[in-house]
DNA sequence: TCTAAATGTAAAGTTTGTTTTACTTTTGTG
DNA sequence: CACAAAAGTAAAACAAACTTTACATTTAGA
């Protein structure tokens, strides 16, 4: 899964540590999440789509390898 | 977080085993989904949406707690 | 009612998400 | 350049997702 919420926090002029913070998640895990080091829970991915105010299919992506 | 995943399989006619073998999962995490024993990965999440071509927030909701 | 299919549940085990701490590297701005 | 903020990274520890096996309960149809 890919996600573009890098693209999102520059839109929205945050840092990760003002959207770990936002959605009560570490720092690390806004990283981790960004460099496809793991794939998120329903409810972070939820809570980021809300957040950014976008289908959450516009911003989590299923792969081929998914 | 609650959903709606019974619903849609009934939808579908589908059984929880039908929808498990459909994304690749154990029956049993589906009947824990459906019985909110854990929340779901979000790649398991958009397999879900995918499969009833719903977007993924008229199947899976956050709550107050979440 | 009898039976089979579907659903519910539970425990043990493995894998993966998430936190914490801490340090390095990059980027932007004076 | 120099400094600070932001981003990248890594390892250990813990929490939660998910699997497997196995069995009990419910539901629907002959």
């Amino acid at each position: 899964m890919k996600n573009s919420i890098k693209v999102q926090r520059a839109i929205h002029d945050m840092t990760q540590a003002d959207l770990a913070q936002a959605i009560g998640v570490s720092r690390q895990t806004i990283n981790a999440m960004e460099k496809n080091k793991y794939v998120p829970s329903t409810v972070l991915s939820l809570k980021i789509a809300k957040l950014f105010k976008k289908p959450l299919e516009e911003i989590f992506f299923l792969e081929e390898t998914d």
